[in-house]
Order: structure tokens, then C-alpha cells, then sequence
DNA sequence: ATCAAGTCTGAAACTTGTTCTAGATTAACG
DNA sequence: CGTTAATCTAGAACAAGTTTCAGACTTGAT
């Protein structure tokens, strides 16, 4: 049982203080590597053998700097989020009402999603296949989801009922983007969806208190 | 690329009258064996060979009745959804409400969860990790949660804004689901997100055709 | 009972994710 | 420079899902 004396690049993301010029290189080569060939072929074409060699690494010295491939597209996805993030701060929705404004913007970040297809399908499978190693990183991407959608709502101060309804968008989100991918839903429906699941937001009547 | 001259007893599915005695015993020693090892350790403790040995079949025989070891999940997932349903239509949900008969379902199949968290998972990381060549079978373990679902709101003619409520449910339930089994939601969460997404069902004021 | 077609078995082979090892390279420090 | 620890590389090895194959067994029809 090896008590694991070598630095974790992975894991040393505070500031990337800690990496080499080189590793942030690296690092940045294996994450366009796997968006790449995941852009193509989709889960299954990200082959950890396959990434190595694209972005001119060892095998051994990917599975350094991402664990496992479930790492790998979950800090992929991390990445896109950014992205895209950054993409909606530049042209805010401009509906009316909080509800109006989160579907706009949700259903932009599923136009941006069709796109790329088959990335689509390798980030979402790696999220939602991720096991418990994977928590952390899930929940840095869940994060970068609720600050999205809060950022649409536009409401500085949200009650524990926009809270509760925001949990739900996301989770309708998630779970809409898997049956599209899967081909077992139509664009539409993940509309209908997304709008159904909007419109907590404003019926946002008692606080999701009564489970205390 | 072979064209499969051979009958699958999977797809032999109508009335179970196409298979033999013998081979209805394989199905089901098959089936029990997985949920038997997916009840301790999880979607990685069920192994196709161990699986095979388990159920005394050989491996190969397998393959020819599960395609794959996810198709084999969610035929089990199947499975259990048809017990559970059984179950709950012996003792119907008690609320006022729709809203709230169908919340009270839903954490009632989630207790019968919780009993067994593993095998829980083996199925969820199935259903959701499942590609193209299951959606047929994904489609129809989502059949069958809507019947419940639609079951317990005990509305014989639901609204189309209220079938829309059902979807978001399922999509909150699924996803819900997954995050509670990674540990990255306590069961309150659960709870409080199920009741959330329960409440579009009273709240259904136009139906989902503003989309067209 | 016999034949043909389909099915099952056991075992090996192949694929891809993951781990391990030995040696080369790099980085930091004196 | 030279040393030392960490990192990287190439490649073998291992694990589990999946495929393949030759031969034995069943089944159904005659």
C-alpha cells in the first residue's frame, strides 16, 4: 500500500502556482486532447491510450494528472462550463420574468450542447456514471450550474423556496440532457421540460422548510 | 459483420410462450444472480463471469440473453420496478392531494431503496450510463415509473400540464436519485426535492403547448 | 430412431481501463 | 557542475467486458 510521497498535480489547483510551465502545458494538452476526441465518437472514443499519445504524454503520467477516465471528462466538463459561463456573462437573457430568463439561458447552454454532440454525450455520461472517488469534481461542476442559473434569475438574495426550485431545474436539466442524448427525447420535449421545471421558480409559495 | 440467423431469447419478449421451461430457469437464475451481486457491492461487484457461474450458465449463453452488462441492469431494474409496483398498489398512498400522494409514493419506493443501496446503484449507474442500443429498455423502465406515478396521483385523465409535472417528477426522481447514491445529497435533500417538483402538479395552470 | 437446426458449454482471444516497473529526464539546491 | 528527489517515459502486466469457436447437447420434424 504505497503511501503515495509524489505531489498530486491534480490535485494542486489553488493557484497552478504549483505546476510547471510545463505541466500547466501539459495539463492543457490532455484536456484539448480528450475534447477533441471526444467530439468525435463521444465516451467511447476518449481512449486513455489514445489521449496519451495525442497530447504527446505517458500513459502512466495521464493517470497522474487525472485519475481515472471519469476525472478526465469530469474536469473536461469543468472546463467547458467556464467557457460557457464566461460566453453567457457576455449577452445576459433578457426575459421578463426570473422564470423566462433561466429557461432562456438553459435552453442556450442546450443549443451550445447540440453543437457538440458527441462531447456532450461524454461529459454527461462521465458525470452521471462518476462514483463517489468522483465527488469532489461532481460537485465543483454542480456548483458551476447553480451559479449559471442564479446569475439568469438575476435575484441578489434568492429564498430557500428559488433555492429549492433551482435544485429541481437542475436536476431536470441533468436528467433532460440524458434522454436527449440517448435519443429517447426530442429538442422539444427538453424545452417543454426545461419550461415546466422554470416555472417553480416564481410559484415559489412556502419554503422548503417543512422537512426540518 | 454477422446477421444473427440465430432466435434471441431477449427479444422473444411477447409472451414468454417462444422460450422453453428451461430457458424461462436460465432467464431467471440469471436476473436473481445479478441482483443477488449487485445487492452487495454495487454496478463493480456484478461480473459477467461470476454472473455466469452464479446462474450456471456459460458465459457466452449470457451475452446470447443479455447483450451487455448494462442491458442485464436494466432488465433487472425492470424487474424490480414490477414488484415495486405490485407492492404499492396493495396499499395505496393516503394524501389529500395529488401532489402529495405522488410524493409520498416516491419516498416510499425510495425507503425500499435505501434497503438495499447497492443494488440501487448497480441499476441507477445502469439506466443512466446506458447508451443508444438499450433505449428501448431504458424506455421502458421510464414507462413504467410514469405508470406509477400516474397511478398514485389517482387522476384518471391528466391534464397535459400535469403529464408535463410527471416528466419534470421523473427527471427530479432519476437525478435525485444518482446524487443521493455518490453521497453528494443527504436524504432531507431527497425529500425536499421531490416535494418541490411534486408541487407543479397542483400548480398546472397552462398546459406545456406554449412551445409550439 | 434419425436427421437438421438451433442452443449451450468451456475455453481462449481480444479490447480497453488501470496498475506497475525500471530507467531516463528534469528541477531545485548546494 | 553534481546530487538528490521528483517527475516523466516506454512498455509490460493485469482486470473485466466482450467476442469467437469447436464441439456437445436439445428440440422438433419426419
Amino acid at each position: 500500500m504505497p503511501v503515495d510521497t509524489t505531489a498530486d498535480p491534480g490535485a494542486a489547483r489553488p493557484a497552478s502556482s504549483a505546476l510547471t510551465e510545463r505541466q500547466e502545458a501539459r495539463r492543457r494538452r490532455i484536456l484539448q486532447a480528450s475534447a477533441r476526441l471526444a467530439g468525435r465518437g463521444g465516451f467511447d472514443a476518449v481512449q486513455m491510450r489514445e489521449v496519451a499519445e495525442c497530447s504527446q504524454v505517458a500513459l502512466g503520467t495521464l493517470y497522474r494528472y487525472f485519475p481515472s477516465k471519469v476525472h478526465l471528462l469530469v474536469a473536461t466538463m469543468q472546463d467547458q462550463l467556464e467557457h460557457l459561463h464566461a460566453t453567457l456573462r457576455r449577452r445576459p437573457p433578457a426575459g421578463d420574468t426570473a422564470s423566462a430568463r433561466v429557461a432562456e439561458t438553459l435552453m442556450r447552454a442546450f443549443r451550445a450542447l447540440q453543437r457538440e454532440p458527441h462531447l456532450a454525450d461524454a461529459m454527461v455520461r462521465a458525470l452521471t456514471f462518476a462514483d463517489r472517488s468522483v465527488s469532489p469534481e461532481v460537485d465543483q461542476v454542480s456548483r458551476q450550474t447553480t451559479a449559471i442559473i442564479l446569475d439568469a434569475m438575476g435575484t441578489p438574495d434568492p429564498t430557500p423556496g428559488q433555492l429549492a426550485a433551482v435544485r429541481v431545474i437542475e436536476h431536470t436539466w441533468h436528467s433532460a440532457l440524458i434522454t436527449w442524448l440517448s435519443g429517447r427525447a426530442s429538442i422539444a420535449q427538453v424545452r417543454t421540460d426545461i419550461e415546466t421545471a422554470c416555472r417553480l421558480i416564481d410559484h415559489t409559495d412556502p419554503g422548503p422548510g417543512g422537512a426540518s
